[in-house]
DNA sequence: CATATTTGTAACCTTTGTAGTTACAAATAG
DNA sequence: CTATTTGTAACTACAAAGGTTACAAATATG
């Protein structure tokens, strides 16, 4: 239903951040991803308006994680790239309706349930878990 | 995230027929959705696919549901058109990085979750639950 | 200061998915 | 037989996403 990998992705790259010591480049975290460094500094530059992570530019710059990989939960990851809800509604049903012109509202409810259940979901883990799950299919 | 009307519009023509005694037809679907028939018959296929609807075409033809409207959970009708998941993975990161090369596997299990978070929460309401939301909107 | 490195960002292209539309064959009721 | 209705293919328009290039601005280092 969905094409959006920016998700997966940032997720992606918060792990190996948090799998370094050392600041990470676009382009090497790129190179893990297998993309393009500017994709990365999209999507980075969400994580980092939401004060997950910092970049420095110029030499031996990078991005760096601004918080302990434990504290970093995955709903909170989501929530830095979810501009809509994950269930869209339809935009504009016949309001002469008795059905179409209430519909808007009940499924504006009830996918807002589903969202808290999805993203209920997610906050159980954290990229620190991530990180140790990785590990542990080595 | 996501941009697929679907969902929302099988609802809503769900709790059409579950209003209705006699069938209806796409034709009157589309006017209570605000969109063209076809778009109802390519999307009502999907449900008929999975029993819950059945069409009759010719004069006095149309659809209708195949199961009481109590008996027809929204997670099921998610199911009839979610072809992927709500949550999608990155499709090639790189095998040699011992991060990219398990990430995939560990993003499958927690993408998964969600995906039951989020289909549990649909699944606590039913297409008569909705009607009965739409009318007590009155 | 000069240079190499790296982020920031705009601009553009291509691909893909979706909704909408037209057209017409096939089925069915009366 | 005729009007109605589904089934489906074919096409268009549009938007979102990922990928790419190009270049300005910032920064570390010698």
């Amino acid at each position: 239903m969905n094409t959006n990998q920016r998700f997966a992705i940032s997720i992606h790259a918060l792990t190996l951040l948090a799998a370094s010591k050392d600041p990470l480049t676009s382009e090497s975290i790129a190179s893990s991803v297998d993309t393009n460094p500017v994709v990365i500094r999209r999507m980075m530059a969400s994580l980092r308006e939401h004060g997950l992570v910092k970049s420095k530019p110029g030499a031996h710059g990078g991005w760096r994680l601004l918080r302990e990989p434990q504290k970093i939960g995955l709903s909170e990851v989501y929530q830095c790239l979810s501009e809509d809800d994950v269930l869209s509604i339809h935009s504009h049903p016949n309001k002469n309706c008795p059905i179409g012109g209430k519909i808007k509202g009940v499924l504006q409810k009830v996918f807002g349930e589903a969202q808290v259940g999805l993203e209920n979901a997610l906050g159980t883990h954290t990229i620190a878990d991530i990180l140790e799950d990785v590990r542990a299919r080595a």
